[in-house]
Order: structure tokens, then C-alpha cells, then sequence
RNA sequence: GGCCAGGUAGCUCAGUUGGUAGAGCAGAGGACUGAAAAUCCUCGUGUCGGCGGUUCGAUUCCGUCCCUGGCCA
């Protein structure tokens, strides 16, 4: 494809030569620290494209409560990874890496800048530092073991992978009944130990030139004020009736990691008559708070990247000139 | 005003036959390899409502006062 001279795409690629590799812009943050909105905002001063990094924004008819930007908010800004499944579908971290990465090279090569966008973490840390070439999650595996933790418990599962897979076994706990089941479905599936494919895939480089920014108001006390107000106007938006069309489809249950998502779960139990609303709202601002912890966990382990408070006045400029001169864009 | 039941951790409550107390939740920190908005680990000093009394020792027993809820006037 021809780049012409004068053009953005041109100068980009021009540029590029000078950088080991083509230039990518990351912005991380906790639930609820206003980076959607930032992103859409660099992506336009930077003609960028943007790759969602959420494990939530990928179901469709999951607008209100996964804080999705409506197209009106999205500016022309294309979204990808957005919308891209039902939701009786199951993600993964595989597929997520996979698409990333071909996202990745296909907007490069439009001559735009990927700008990555999101708070699941884990997502990023795979993008970043790889992931072992596991085999798939298997549903038949799964359900094979969930009926024998059910029959002798997890604790005795765990001592079966202790014996096939001593490593794994001592890095996961014995009451981690999804790690259990990981590591056991890893070997059933491949007979080859889940640690063993660990050793294996020893980073994987990211093949981009990644500008991190992290984004996250100024204290906690913030932090929780934001996430309450946030979610008590999801609810003035209509989120109980987004919920209820996810409920009363019929085919979709509580097990899925839709259904799982902070907030969907809590309304979905309300709905089942489990939660009262007052108890609902309550434990989904609750849920959503100790979820930005966890966030906060692994935010803090990228210690390379800046960190921008959410109220930081000029915070558009500031962060588009340290993407500016990271990237030399 | 009288009677009853309570006042113990941020919240809901256990408990101590007298030797100054512990669960759940919340909160904080951490882990994290195809469910990750998931899953899991660690962390508990607080005038035991106030003031007196009895006692070597009171959060515990006694008296009194205050507060909350219920019932009766």
C-alpha cells in the first residue's frame, strides 16, 4: 500500500525507522478513572485507532453497565475488540492476544497509531509479556472435573495435581478451585504439565514501540465517590432493564463470565429474587470497589509507566506530549 | 412516667461461670498464563455506653445515670 509524502501515515512511517519498532500508546487505569473518554480524545489528536482492553466491552447488549461510549461519544474514533461477542460466549486471554496483535499490525500498516485502551490487566500483561502456547479451555475437561470436586472436593484435586505436577501445585492454593481445575484440565488435555508450558514460553517480546500511561484518581476516597455516583447512574439509565433482557432471553445463566461481570451479577441476582434492590445496589458498588483494588495490584507492578491523576487540569496536553516525545510522533 | 430488651471493631453480632475479647461483612496489602469485571491468599487494641461500688483484679457482679428499640400509661 502507497504512503504518500505530506501525509500523517508518511511522516508516521518515516519515523518509525528511527524506533526499533512501529509506535503503540497504552492507557491503563482502574474502573471509573475517565480513561474511555481520554483515549477517544488522544486518538483524535493522534490519528489513532482504538484496541478495547476489556473483557467486558466485548458482549453486545452490555452497553450501560460495562460504561461502553456510545457511538455519538466515540467521535468517528473506530473501537475495535468492542461488541464482538454474544454473550453466551466465553473470551479468552488467548483470543485476546491473538486479535491485539493482528489489530495491532493492521492499523500500523493503515499508517495510524493503536491506542490500547482498557483496565483488564491481565489482557495487557499477556500482550506485554506473552503467554505460554496453553492448549484451549475445554468444556467436556471442565465439566469432567467440576463433577469430581463435587464428589471428593477441590482439596483432593489438589493433592492429585501435586502428584502429577508438584510446581503448579505449589503456586496454586488449594482452596483456588479455577486454578485447580486450569491446571489439571492443562495436563489432561496436552499430558504435559501446566509448568512445564510456563518454562517454555519465556517472554515473548511485544513487537511495538509502547507508550504507557497510566490513569487514576488522586486517592481512594475519590475513587469511591466516583465509582458509587457511577454506578447509581447506570441504574437512572436504564441498566435493571439492560439486565433483564439478558435475563429473560432464557439461554444465559449466572455460571457465564458475562453474567459474572461486576454489576450484571449483582442486578442479575436481584432479578432472581436473591438481592432486595437497596442490598443490590449496595453490593455492586461494593464489588466494583474491590475490583479497582485489584486493578490498583497490578497497576502498581508497571513501574516504568507514568501515573496521571484523573483531575489533573490539562491532563490532554500533558499526556499527548509524553506520547509525543516517546513515541516521536 | 412504668416495665422489658439492648448498648462490645467502620457495620451486624458472638463471648468472657470475674484474669482487659473474636467471627462475618466492610476496608487495606498481595498473588495472578485461554473465566480475569474471574479466582484466591494475608492482615483484628477496641475508653466491651458514662460514673461509682464490691474485688488482688470488673467488659463480666451490684448501684446509678445516659442512649436506642418495643410494650404499657
Amino acid at each position: 500500500m502507497g504512503v504518500e509524502p505530506g501525509t500523517l501515515a508518511f511522516e508516521q512511517t518515516a519515523f518509525v525507522s528511527r524506533l526499533a519498532h512501529p509506535p503503540a500508546l497504552a492507557l491503563l487505569g482502574p474502573t471509573a478513572s475517565g480513561k474511555t473518554r481520554l483515549a477517544i480524545e488522544l486518538a483524535l489528536a493522534l490519528n489513532g485507532e482504538i484496541i478495547s482492553v476489556d473483557s467486558g466491552m466485548v458482549y453486545r447488549g452490555m452497553d450501560i453497565g460495562t460504561a461502553k461510549p456510545s457511538l455519538a461519544e466515540r467521535r468517528g474514533v473506530p473501537h475495535h475488540l468492542v461488541d464482538i461477542l454474544d454473550p453466551s460466549e466465553i473470551f479468552s486471554t488467548g483470543q485476546f492476544r491473538a486479535r491485539a496483535l493482528a489489530l495491532l499490525a493492521e492499523i500500523t500498516a493503515r499508517g495510524r497509531l493503536p491506542v490500547l485502551v482498557g483496565g483488564t490487566m491481565l489482557y495487557f500483561h499477556a500482550l506485554f509479556h506473552g503467554l505460554a502456547e496453553l492448549p484451549e479451555r475445554n468444556p467436556v475437561v471442565r465439566r469432567q472435573i467440576e463433577a469430581e470436586a463435587r464428589a471428593r472436593g477441590w482439596a483432593a484435586l489438589h493433592a492429585e495435581l501435586e502428584r502429577v505436577d508438584p510446581q503448579a501445585a505449589a503456586r496454586i492454593h488449594p482452596t483456588d478451585p479455577q486454578r485447580i481445575q486450569r491446571a489439571l484440565e492443562v495436563y489432561r488435555l496436552s499430558g504435559v504439565p501446566l509448568s512445564r508450558w510456563w518454562a517454555r514460553a519465556e517472554g515473548d517480546a511485544f513487537p511495538f514501540e509502547v507508550c504507557r500511561v497510566i490513569l487514576a484518581p488522586a486517592n481512594r476516597e475519590v475513587l469511591h465517590e466516583r465509582i458509587r455516583t457511577r454506578f447509581l447512574d447506570m441504574l437512572a439509565q436504564g441498566l435493571v432493564d439492560e439486565v433483564r433482557a439478558l435475563y429473560t432471553r432464557g439461554d444465559l445463566d449466572s455460571s457465564l463470565p458475562s453474567i459474572r461481570a461486576v454489576g450484571y451479577r449483582q442486578v442479575w441476582a436481584y432479578l432472581a429474587g436473591e438481592y432486595s434492590y437497596e442490598e443490590m445496589v449496595e453490593c455492586a458498588i461494593i464489588a466494583t470497589r474491590q475490583f479497582a483494588k485489584r486493578q490498583y495490584t497490578w497497576l502498581r507492578r508497571e513501574q516504568d509507566a507514568p501515573w496521571y491523576a484523573s483531575e489533573t487540569p490539562d491532563l490532554l496536553p500533558r499526556v499527548l506530549a509524553e506520547a509525543r516525545s516517546r513515541l516521536r510522533l
